[in-house]
DNA sequence: CACAAATGTTCTCCTTTTGTTCTCATGGAG
DNA sequence: CTCCATGAGAACAAAAGGAGAACATTTGTG
């Protein structure tokens, strides 16, 4: 059983992984997760890899590699064809073999959920008043993330994330009508970070 | 058997396991209780235990193990919790009962396929370039519908269909820079009609 | 190749948080 | 009245989390 810190670092970890096709080095993963100590983090390692979750190439710099490679336990739902493009002139149909996406393998994870957009603010990032956010549940998040954020343990806010040199942070609305706010860090409790999007229309 | 703050106890641990993966602290759970006394939530897990619910390791930080394993969502579904509004100062938290959307059910049906959007026509509704959007196949489409349609077999495009009196048709884009395009309705082939769109972050 | 910088590894020390075990108090039901 | 479920909170041991020094290797660069 992993501890919320080793649960948080091996995220971090899949995240980087997935999103730049290599593992990152023990400072950033350090400064992920807003603390200095390079040697507090492999420990988090150590108990990582006993835990089988990932293997550590000994002395080599981003040596970690990810195993168990996630066993999708959401089960494989109904799927629709995707279409490249749409050939001129001929009535669209599926082609046998096209792509096809599964809509809950892309949205559905566990420490997911949903949320209804209220208000206009990232508006343009394409966020219309109204519409569905994913969100992983998460404390903490990188510079230029869409979070969901508490100011004050007030109301939840969606808005981007920027880190400021200083350590304040500053959540900036897509939006010109709306200014972003500074804050200093303690004042804001990140509750997740936006992995997705949705909207129906009729 | 067990008492009624018992009961509410593995109703929470089981919540939080299924929707975040790991059990949740004595404090969180005497916070979801309104109670202040960790002493106290540890009395309901010893009887919890002693009933065979569940299993602590003991002194270990979320040391609670589910026994007993719920029988039917063993497997997560195709669903995410849908939450109203995030209680202010309170971490997330699913709340039993709570709504819950199937992305399958609300996309998927039989006619239907997903295409990328390519270009910004569309941007000022929301659609950007890059997003999925779910078209359902039909050959008709109302005034106001947002449409995948071919004018002289060309390639398809992505427009708000304006049927007008002289029974001619406007493709009207959601996009300042561009101009709507008036055709004659033999011009225009319609291959579908949006029901919804979607985007994945990062 | 040689060298400096960067990276990973190991270690000790420390603070905070968490779980655990108590005792005491309260209030309702039988 | 007693029984019992419930809650508060003190006290403590252990776990979790973090800092940072010291060292070994790797990596990158001239």
């Amino acid at each position: 059983m992993l501890t919320d810190r080793e649960r948080e670092t091996l995220a971090y970890i899949a995240d980087h992984v997935a999103n730049r096709g290599y593992a990152p080095k023990l400072r950033e993963i350090a400064e992920h997760l807003g603390i200095r100590s390079r040697g507090t983090v492999h420990r988090y390692l150590r108990a990582l890899q006993a835990a089988g979750h990932i293997r550590i190439s000994r002395g080599r710099a981003r040596g970690i590699e990810l195993l168990h490679a996630e066993d999708p336990d959401v089960a494989p739902g109904h799927t629709l064809p995707l279409l490249g493009r749409i050939a001129a002139g001929h009535p669209i149909e599926a082609i046998p073999g096209e792509d096809e996406v599964d809509l809950s393998q892309f949205f559905v994870d566990v420490n997911r959920f949903v949320l209804r957009v209220q208000g206009e603010s990232m508006i343009e990032d394409g966020i219309m008043d109204g519409d569905m956010v994913v969100v992983e549940r998460r404390a903490v998040a990188d510079d230029g993330d869409i979070v969901v954020a508490l100011v004050d343990s007030d109301e939840a806010t969606l808005k981007r994330l920027q880190r400021n040199a200083d350590g304040t942070v500053t959540l900036v609305p897509a939006n010109r009508a709306m200014t972003p706010l500074r804050y200093s860090a303690e004042r804001v409790q990140i509750q997740g970070v936006l992995v997705a999007q949705f909207r129906a229309y009729r």
